[in-house]
DNA sequence: CGGGAATGAAT
DNA sequence: CATTCATTCCC
């Protein structure tokens, strides 16, 4: 860059880029001067510079004159129409002499005057003008034609017609393009010559950009509030962000699903940072923390109840043990320990709104489980108790007991033992599980069964469907432990399937998030079980979008043969199982809905947006070229109004509805959201060609992507059409339990596949025959076989 | 200083 | 005519 050795001028601090703001002429002087980058509000500093002889080494000593100017913020850097006020300034320009003596110069008092608008051509050639005829810099900062005419230094002097000419015409060119939210310092240093005139001029220096604060898009990036400050490593979860200002046309609040974080398996809170960043100039605002908790596996506490050391009986044996306080009374009673262990860690800072999510705490059994009077009170002496109040009741226990004993002993049938107990089934521990909770968290299978049989012939009571504290019945531990067994027994008890957990998710709900299928199958064996797939939980969420959700293949397919509705919406935006796949871009699900399901592909949700908008949103070509081969209206227009783009539209489809009545807005249609050629062709009813990946159908397996691979395994994960049924398909049945051993047998038997020079059109057969339609269609939407194509999309006709 | 209301101009 | 943007004015 420098090509002249000797003094030259440094910029010892740059101005402080953001948050300083360019004053109108009306807003009189006085406002305080442009701070430097490290300023502080109670150690303030300016922009300074200083002339060095080499870097750093030897400060010049003696005299200098510094000019600054405003330059503009472009590559080829031009006088600018705002003006520098303050002390040393004159005519829109600082000039300052450095004494000897000073090592350095700062410039505390710079003010930028905005100049109007209307003013800033006449602005900008009065600029130029002065600074051409002061000699202050080359002509390049004012225009390069110019730059010929004049020297390399010389005396102030008046310019020629030519000269001003030159000026003026360039003055008006610029003006249109000069952005006024931003300007630079460019300081130019004269070191005195033998006359003592200040004459040898330095290589001017420019300054980072100044942004005016009050430009309406230089607004600082603020979070105001966020509704919740913590969430899990996997991420997903959606976060609402208010914002203090933002550029006009976009929204004051921003909902956001929070990313995974990057260790999934974490053990301890972690604690991040978000932060709003603007695209255009990559500001950013205060990061506001954020926690990251552990995955909760154990959110239902299973695993906590199963560690525990089991209640100890001795101290029911004896007349009047000390047991007392572990038990509790079954009826009323808020929540022991039961909340989220998580709820705290947001830091202090943001606990304010942590509560809003914090639901684990005080929930309210006035539902009355339990109830009864035959329940163990705490508190008090149970020695007292068992002697004054108890006595005679406990002769006649003890009568009982004695009788079950014989039969139990004649019989050996446990019930028989368990008959005399049943004042006791409503007794909770601390947790508020019954004997029957227990059982099945211990996965005492037979327990299990003697229980549930010995309650379901009580009458009056509905000790089999009573909750714990969590709100889970035995009905949702059987399910979350997945102990088909004691599932079995407790639907044989006639256990009320319909109870819901603290979350609203009825066992059913439970079951359709889980990996397996086969707990959701056997649920869905009873009839009456299947009029809770339309049952939304507290989150709006029914059992198939659930499934969804948890990217269960299999318990999609579950739900779909068990009769669940699979165009059920969800209750916050209507949003549908189709939608739900679409959005978190699974091909294979989305395609089992379509193709298995037989999804109705162009449901709308709440503002009437169709799975092929969101498609079209997020730019998925996979997923437009399925939903548009299953008949998707790209034309849909959804309740969000078209604002822009409407004109380029106009432009390809001549007539559209244009005479329609005067007050009618358009929605957005699917094409209108389309940002990609591929996608706009598609949905356009091109013939799908993902250049990437177009594979002849019979091709070698090597030519699949590995992205397509990774999808294949995933609809390879199901019971029906999973991998085991592929490989004895593909004739490498001799393998499965290989597969087996591996992390992904799937991946493993389509390596062994590949490997052993199989093509992909007998894999497609292969799929056919083991009826795994979406791994199919999957593998047709990418090798583009005419097959995929069930219905030619309509709208071609609609363009000329 | 920095925020913002009021006013005027431009779509 | 309603909105938005730019400028001015005010505290």
């Amino acid at each position: 860059m420098r090509t002249v050795d000797g003094p030259y001028l440094r910029i010892v601090e740059q101005p402080k880029q953001r948050g300083f703001r360019f004053r109108y002429g009306c807003e009189g002087p006085s406002h305080g001067g442009l701070p430097g980058a490290s300023s502080e509000k109670n150690r303030k500093s300016y922009p300074q510079v200083k002339v060095v002889c080499f870097i750093g080494v030897c400060n010049y000593q003696g005299a200098a004159r510094v000019v600054v100017q405003l330059v503009t913020n472009t590559a080829e850097p031009h006088l600018h129409a705002h003006s520098l006020v303050g002390k040393q300034c004159d005519k829109g320009i600082c000039i300052v002499e450095l004494l000897p003596k000073d090592s350095s110069i700062s410039f505390p008092n710079l003010g930028i005057l905005h100049v109007t608008k209307k003013n800033v051509s006449k602005v900008l050639e009065e600029r130029m003008i002065e600074a051409y005829r002061m000699g202050y810099n080359y002509g390049i900062f004012i225009n390069p034609e110019i730059d010929v005419l004049q020297g390399e230094v010389r005396m102030p002097r008046e310019l020629t017609d030519a000269e001003r000419n030159l000026i003026s015409s360039a003055s008006i060119h610029q003006s249109k393009e000069m952005d006024l939210s931003v300007v630079r310092l460019m300081f130019t240093a004269f070191l005195p010559d033998s006359d003592g005139g200040f004459s040898r001029r330095l290589e001017p220096v420019i300054s980072d950009p100044i942004f005016d604060s009050k430009a309406p898009n230089a607004s600082n990036l603020k979070i105001v509030r966020m509704d919740r400050t913590a969430g899990c490593v996997t991420g997903g979860e959606e976060v609402y962000l208010l914002c203090d200002k933002v550029q006009k046309g976009q929204k004051f609040a921003i909902v956001f699903k929070t990313p995974k974080y990057r260790d999934q398996n974490l053990q301890k809170p972690i604690s991040v940072f978000v932060q709003l960043k603007r695209k255009s100039d990559n500001e950013t605002s205060e990061p506001k923390p954020f926690t990251y908790h552990p995955q909760i596996i154990d959110k239902e506490e299973v695993q906590r109840k199963r560690q525990k050391t089991l209640p100890n009986f001795q101290d029911y044996s004896g007349a009047g043990g000390g047991a007392g306080g572990m038990f509790r009374g079954g009826g009323g009673g808020s929540t022991a320990g039961g909340g989220p262990s998580g709820g705290g860690v947001g830091g202090h800072f943001f606990q304010g709104y942590q509560t809003y999510n914090n639901f684990g705490s005080g929930y309210n059994f006035s539902s009355g489980v339990g109830g009864g009077g035959t329940t163990i009170k705490h508190g008090g002496c149970p020695r007292c108790q068992s002697s004054c109040v108890l006595e005679p009741h406990l002769a006649e226990l003890a009568g009982r007991q004695a009788q079950a004993l014989f039969h139990y002993a004649v019989s050996g049938d446990a019930r028989m033992l368990l008959a005399p107990q049943r004042p006791l089934m409503t007794t909770q521990d601390e947790n508020g599980d019954t004997g029957l909770h227990l059982g099945v968290i211990h996965s005492q299978t037979d327990a299990v069964r003697n229980l549930a049989q010995v309650i379901s012939g009580l009458p009056g009571e509905d000790i089999i469907n009573m909750r714990n504290d969590l709100y889970q019945t035995p009905l949702h531990l059987a399910v979350l432990t997945q102990q088909k067994e004691a599932v079995e027994a407790l639907l044989e008890a006639d256990v009320d399937i319909t109870l819901t957990d603290r979350h609203g998710n009825t066992a059913l709900h439970l079951a359709a998030q889980q990996k397996e299928d086969n707990m959701l199958r056997l649920l869905l064996k009873y009839k009456p079980v299947v009029q809770l797939t339309s049952i939304p939980n507290t989150a709006g969420l029914c059992p198939l979008h659930l499934a969804v959700q948890a990217n269960g293949l299999s318990c999609v397919r579950a739900l779909l043969d068990g009769g669940a509705d699979v165009d059920v919406q969800e209750i916050t935006c209507g949003h549908t199982a189709l939608h739900l796949a679409t959005e978190l871009g699974n091909l294979s699900l989305a395609g089992c809905l379509l193709l298995e399901g037989n999804a109705y592909v162009d449901s709308v949700t709440y503002n009437g947006s169709t799975p092929l908008h969101v498609a079209a949103g997020r730019d998925s070509t996979k997923l437009c070229a399925l939903l548009m081969a299953a008949g998707a209206d790209p034309h849909k227009e959804n309740f969000e109004p078209l604002f822009f783009k409407e004109d380029e539209l106009c432009g390809t489809c001549e007539e559209e509805e244009e005479e329609e009545d005067e007050g009618y807005i358009p929605g957005t249609t699917p094409l209108n959201m389309a940002t990609s050629p591929e996608v706009y062709d598609i949905l356009n009813g091109e013939e799908y060609q993902l250049t990437t990946t177009v594979v002849p159908p019979q091709g070698d397996m090597k030519s699949l992507s590995s992205d397509t691979k990774q999808e294949l395994c995933q609809a390879l994960e199901g019971q029906t059409g999973g991998w085991e049924s592929l490989a004895h398909a593909l004739g490498l049945g001799i393998l499965t339990s290989a597969f087996r051993l591996s992390t992904c047998p799937a991946r493993k038997l389509l390596d062994s596949y590949e490997v052993s020079g199989g093509t992909v059109r007998e894999l497609v057969e292969g799929l056919k025959h083991v009826g795994n339609s979406s791994a199919v269609s999957l593998l047709q939407a990418m090798c583009k076989e005419p097959e995929a194509v069930h219905t030619t999309p309509q709208l071609t006709g609609n363009i000329d």
